[in-house]
RNA sequence: AGGCGCGUAGCUCAGUGGGAGAGCGCUACAUUGACACUGUAGAGGUCGGCAGUUCAAUCCUGCCCGCGCCUACCA
């Protein structure tokens, strides 16, 4: 693995000695997040070192940030600091997205307010307060991603309005309407008619809303009636055939005759079309292809006409809607229209009916779908390839089960609606003449308008007024982004492919997928090589968080009360197999804690810590188990960042440095620290040093400010990432020994607790067996860990015992002991072994364990037995020691 | 209707075919130097239910119960 070339791994100063007792993210993040804003990562693709890329799933610019993005970025940023210090060339490509309707949104709201509309403004006044928005947003959001700590390289920020990025939605349409995949036609569309623009089918979402079911008699031609059953008595007038399953006798009779509208002179045939449901209603269905998709595919097979009589303002407006409906809404109309049917004896029932009904994702007004000429995307081609990519395991989906959801939507792809009726957007590169011909750049050259061409010298051709829609550029995002069209630039040439792609399982759809098709569409490869699906954050009760509902928390009141710090290694902590995440304060509370224990431990190592000699291997037991543990954390947490897996990075880091290194570690350490030991005062600094390397992915501020503190001129953020040949050493002897002492001393401090003894009295203790060399042989560990004395010969009298794995520990009675309260506990440990005992005992005497399971549970199964056997006998002897004693 | 996920300590969550863990909370004790954003010792879970596979199931399989999400042309 290459390294930094220049990365000193020895500090160039003194150690700082006057640490404050606290550590004050507030004091210390601000000027790192000042440093951070500067060059130090910004990605040369000229380095030679191997490239590593993951680009930011843009924010839309419409508001600020919430703590799903805080999770995102965290992520991202934990894996970039990863992989640049391990040598990589790591490039966090920034930006923003436009976000078409949203903005569009959100600035018409501003003009409400002041009185005025876009229409009034004109759209290029009305763009400029769009880009005047843009530019306010944008910064704010740049600010905030900056105070979280992302190393990003800020210099390369892109918005998808940019020039560049724009030429490569315009390269992008030129290509697909000359190869036909996008193309121009007359199809069933969403409608929002609020914002006034079609939608494509994902920007739709469902809701159920309570609404009824009309069952209308249409009066036949042959004499009698037909019912049919709807939601939307309304469309009526739209009608152009009542449809049946062809295997419905009820009906077959009926097929071919004609129906009457109600309310008109119009009628309509009686066709039949597996699409409807027998079951449902009464089976049979009016057809009215202009204002429901099923019913327009349906006419499509019967080669019906497709009035509409609902206009774009969502009123009835038709020469078919009898006069006393026209220019109603669409709710009242249903109302109204409902009303003169039952007037008109039409009605035949209404039953209450929850309608899942289709909402728009942006304004939340209810989809109105309209027949109307748009420009669409058919993809299928595309999604062959990146469904084989998929296969093939060129790009992986992490956690796996979510490759099935992205392949699923690939398989079934439709024509997706890329034009939208708004201003905010990339301009559709489309003119027409005055017939009504299309009009497009050259396919080898995109960027020449059409109006430029010789052959249209004369003609009056205009550009197609529409939009393309958000997702039509965003799915450029990995590429663009890095320069593309130009395929010679050195970014993209560099940087590209991608390496992970990190999201919230959320878009799956919306962006990952899109960006997998046209990765292979115009790169010919794999946009990234591995997609992180990560989960959503949801508020204290489980819910989305979401603007509407007012439930967000925002990121920078949780930065300003606990630091960035605690707020990332609450988000890494959380990150585990794609689940979501509910947002739970006491997290951030585990990385404030953490934080302040780190700098604790920091500011002790730094009140003794001398130069920089390296006196040679250390030579003490805590020193080399301490050596052995840096090890194994060493290769668990680098192995869990690999494996995308930052929950369980996180949690072996805290354990490392929580339980091993501060619990165990410092305080075996002290005496020889105390001595002045150089060696141990050695792997103390080395080991330190290690730590704040490898959590500095994980709590980038105050690793940085302590790094320093240290003495280290190159910030933490350049350095090496510590590996097992440079900052470890694997020593099973001295963990095994060091785990002795271990129990031990939990032995000693249980004893002591059980028996009432005050902690700070030294006892004194005899150990018998293994025991005895270990007490012999750290002595001076056993009595600064456990405030023990040595104990020559076993005590006269009576004593209190503690059996271990390894020998026996004894306490000879001292005056302050609680006899009674310890023998109690004794006793109920005796119940405890007892059956413990009895549990193993039995498993052995299975005849199928000890045949069929493997040597090693059985030989664990009987190390069992015998360890349990001595902790009952050491338990009794000791009780009947004391009861010796006490008689 | 299909698909996916979840149900583990009071709370929020990790986790694994071979005697279940963390943080917070709780109990008791400790406090003149790294840290009260602390230390030590504890209490506290038939791992949603039932059945199956297995020598062995919290983990695998099936069914059931609860919760959530995503897809879907039952008007």
């Amino acid at each position: 693995m290459p390294h930094a070339p220049d990365a000193p791994s020895e500090p160039t100063a003194a150690p700082r000695r006057d640490l404050p007792p606290a550590y004050d993210p507030a004091a210390a993040e601000p000027s790192w997040v000042r440093r951070w804003a500067e060059t130090p990562f910004r990605a040369d693709p000229d380095s030679g070192r191997p490239p590593f890329t993951i680009v930011i799933p843009p924010p839309n610019v419409t508001g600020n940030l919430h703590l799903g993005h805080a999770f995102d970025n965290t992520l991202i940023d934990t894996l970039i600091r990863f992989k640049r210090m391990q040598g990589f060339e790591a490039l966090f490509q920034p930006g923003t997205d436009h976000a078409g309707i949203s903005t569009q949104v959100v600035v018409e709201r501003e003009l409400r307010h002041e009185g005025t509309d876009r229409h009034a403004l004109g759209r290029e006044a009305f763009l400029e307060r769009a880009w005047a928005w843009k530019e306010r947003f944008g910064g704010i959001i740049e600010g905030q991603l900056k105070r979280l700590g992302v190393s990003a390289d800020w210099s390369r920020s892109r918005f998808t309005m940019d020039e560049g990025l724009s030429r490569a939605v315009r390269r992008q349409f030129v290509e697909l309407a000359h190869a036909g995949e996008v193309f121009r036609g007359e199809r069933i569309v969403n409608w929002d008619p609020e914002s006034r623009t079609t939608l494509s089918d994902l920007e739709v979402e469902r809701e159920d809303r309570q609404g009824e079911l009309v069952t209308l008699a249409y009066e036949l031609r042959s004499g009698g009636t037909i019912r049919i059953a709807t939601v939307r008595p309304e469309t009526i007038f739209a009608d152009q055939a009542i449809a049946v399953h062809p295997d419905d006798a009820r009906f077959a009779e009926r097929v071919g005759d004609e129906a009457r509208i109600p309310l008109t002179d119009r009628w309509i045939p009686i066709v039949t079309d597996v699409a409807v449901e027998p079951d449902f209603g009464t089976g049979a269905l009016k057809i009215t292809p202009a204002h429901d998709p099923t019913d327009f595919e349906i006419g499509e097979r019967h080669g019906l006409d497709r009035p509409s009589v609902i206009g774009l303002d969502a009123r009835l407006t038709s020469e078919l809607v009898p006069e006393p409906f026209r220019g109603l809404d669409r709710f009242e109309a249903r109302t109204v229209v409902t009303e003169a049917l039952e007037k008109d004896g039409a009605l035949i029932a209404r039953t209450p009916h929850t309608v899942a009904i289709g909402v728009s994702q942006r304004t939340g007004v209810p989809v109105e779908p309209i027949v109307s000429l748009q420009w669409f995307w058919d993809a299928s081609a595309s999604a062959q390839r990146a469904l084989r990519g998929l296969d093939e395991g060129e790009m992986r989906i992490v956690p796996e089960r979510y490759a099935k959801v992205n392949r699923d939507w690939l398989e079934k792809l439709r024509p997706w609606n890329v034009s939208r009726q708004l201003w905010w957007g990339h301009r559709i590169p489309a003119w027409y003449d005055a017939d009504g011909n299309l009009h497009l750049p050259p396919k080898d050259d995109p960027f020449l308008d059409p109006t430029e061409l010789p052959e249209n010298a004369g003609k009056r051709l205009t550009q197609d007024e529409d939009v393309f829609d958000t997702w039509f550029s965003s799915n450029l995002w990995p590429f663009s982004t890095l320069g593309w069209p130009d395929e010679n630039d050195p970014f993209y040439r560099t940087f590209y492919p991608t390496d992970v792609l990190v999201t919230g399982y959320d878009i799956l759809f919306f962006w990952v997928a899109r960006m997998q098709m046209a990765g292979y569409r115009f790169t010919g490869r794999a946009p990234f090589d591995r997609v992180m699906l990560h989960g959503l954050v949801l508020d204290e009760h489980g819910q989305k968080m979401s603007k509407s509902k007012g439930n967000g928390v925002d990121p920078l009141e949780v930065i300003e009360e606990s630091g960035a710090d605690a707020l990332r290694f609450a988000m890494t902590h959380a990150s585990t197999g794609g689940q979501d995440v509910r947002w739970d304060p006491r997290r951030v509370d585990m990385g404030r804690t953490f934080t302040n224990k780190l700098w604790n431990a920091a500011r002790f190592a730094s009140l003794n810590l001398d130069g920089p000699e390296d006196p040679g291997p250390p030579e003490r037991l805590a020193d080399r188990w301490i050596v052995a543990r840096l090890t194994r954390a060493t290769e668990t947490v680098t192995d869990r960042l690999e494996a995308l897996d930052l929950g369980a990075a996180n949690r072996a880091a805290y354990d490392f440095v929580w339980s091993e290194f501060c619990d165990w570690y410092l305080e075996a350490a002290k005496p020889a620290l105390q001595e002045g030991d150089p060696r141990t005062r050695h792997v103390l600094r080395t080991t330190l040093d290690a730590i704040l390397r490898l959590l500095h992915p994980l709590l980038p501020f105050v690793t940085s400010e302590l790094y320093e503190a240290l003495g280290h001129e190159r910030q933490v953020a350049l350095a090496d990432w510590p590996t097992v040949a440079a900052d470890g050493r694997s020593d099973p002897e001295a963990e095994e020994t060091f785990g002795r002492l271990q129990a031990a001393v939990g032995a000693i401090r249980a004893l002591r607790a059980e028996a009432d003894l005050p902690p700070n009295q030294r006892v004194p203790v005899h150990a018998s067996g293994d025991a005895a060399t270990l007490a012999g042989d750290h002595g001076e560990l056993l009595a600064a860990l456990a405030r023990a004395e040595p104990h020559d010969g076993p005590p006269e009298g009576a004593s209190l015992r503690q059996p271990l794995a390894f020998g026996e520990l004894r306490l000879p009675l001292v005056g302050l002991v609680d006899v009674d309260a310890w023998r109690a506990k004794r006793r109920k440990r005796l119940d405890e072994a007892r059956a413990e005992l009895a549990k193993s005992e039995k498993k052995l005497a299975n005849e199928k364990f000890v045949a069929n399971a493997p040597e090693a549970v059985v030989a664990e199964e009987r190390r069992r037995v015998e360890e349990a056997r001595r902790t009952v006998e050491g338990i009794e002897a000791s009780l009947a020691d004391l009861d010796g004693a006490a008689s």
